[in-house]
DNA sequence: TCAGTAACGTATCGATCGGTACGTAACCAA
DNA sequence: TTGGTTACGTACCGATCGATACGTTACTGA
């Protein structure tokens, strides 16, 4: 019934991933259709066909980051102590944010000041997804009696959250690589040595509810 | 011999004022001029006759800002051993940046994600200016044998900056007050690492400012 | 009363924003 | 060749961006 018409004069991935570096250096709403389509090598009617408006460009955009650029999450996850997960999580955040060749800092951070509410939301959720995962496998070390039995797992995933989230701050604010490896490597003392479940009690001096 | 003219018909502290909370809220860019002058309460012209364009406003905004919701740095400066240092100046900015009445998040960070490169340096000087207090506080303790005699003061420092832009990140995606104080308390182990264990008896919570 | 001065705000500037209408070009099947 | 189909890109849309020109209003001192 219906034969092929024009053949596609770009190839997708090539356009997306330029896209990707787009966004990524600038965020979102600074990333301009001008600069996106240059970037890409397209026509702006081209991409509204292929990707959509600008916000379903931004989701596609952001799913092959996470796939292309954000391996290093499961591979820490699948560390066999939680010492080493997070250290994993945090030399691998670091070296992601600084990685040669490509924009310094992180897609989704970059992004996150934004105005546009779905676009914020779709990363907040993306965060929050990985912060979870994070959340579980703490609390499998904890039933493994690799952490202390009152340890608070979705603290320590909020805490390697956090640090990371500096780091593509930093990073794009210029830091080299080697000093946010030596932060990553600071910070895993978080996680108790073996033997020393002590350094709660120093550092909680009460839990506190205000906001 | 010359006059005064018509008066003014606002309060130029009132106005700044508001220009700081939408800066804080939306970042430099996405604060657009007629976001700016409804807060404000005065129209365009006015604004650009007393407050020069927008990167002076932001200027301007960003001076008040330091001097208004940034005393913690002072106080945390000011506290007698680095420990202490650091838990004032993660908990003064874990409360900074939680503020009820304000925007969630800081100012600086909040601006940083933009390609305006004067404001930009604007705001990286402003925090290396901090960081470079903090790394001289640390090598004073280092003088003072509050901290090992092999301690990196300038890496204590970049670790405390990048948690708090952390801290400002995570603020504004919606974390409670309560939750990066927690964090703030658990951080400051680094500052009490192995072979000092004298180090850890004193952490005692330190006296609080609120601003 | 009146000239001088300065802040007022409407109305508008050119540039750029995200997004499209539409005529053209390139492919396939008959 | 011809009709159907699909991608191409120029040229444009209304809205909004930061920034101003300019006529008006309110105050002071002579």
């Amino acid at each position: 019934m219906a034969p092929g018409g024009r053949p596609r004069a770009f190839e997708p991935e090539v356009a997306l991933d330029a896209a990707v570096e787009t966004f990524w250096r600038h965020g979102y709403e600074a990333a301009g259709l001008a600069e996106l389509t240059e970037a890409m090598g397209i026509s702006r009617p081209a991409l509204y066909r292929f990707f959509g408006d600008k916000t379903q460009l931004f989701r596609t955009a952001l799913e092959r980051y996470i796939e292309r650029n954000m391996g290093y999450v499961e591979n820490a996850l699948a560390m066999p102590t939680a010492r080493e997960v997070a250290e994993a999580f945090l030399t691998g955040n670091a070296e992601a944010v600084t990685a040669p060749g490509r924009p310094p800092g992180c897609l989704s951070v970059q992004a996150m000041v934004t105005d546009e509410a779905d676009v914020f939301s779709l990363l907040a959720e993306n965060r929050r997804a990985i912060q979870g995962r994070l959340t579980d496998r703490f609390r499998r070390a904890i039933d493994d009696r690799d952490l202390p039995p009152d340890e608070d797992a979705e603290e320590l995933a909020r805490f390697l959250i956090t640090l990371t989230t500096g780091f593509a701050i930093r990073a794009a604010d210029g830091e080299p690589r080697h000093a946010l490896l030596a932060l990553a490597h600071r910070a895993v003392v978080v996680f108790a040595q073996p033997g020393s479940a002590e350094h709660r009690k120093a550092a909680l001096p009460s839990p506190r509810r205000d906001s």
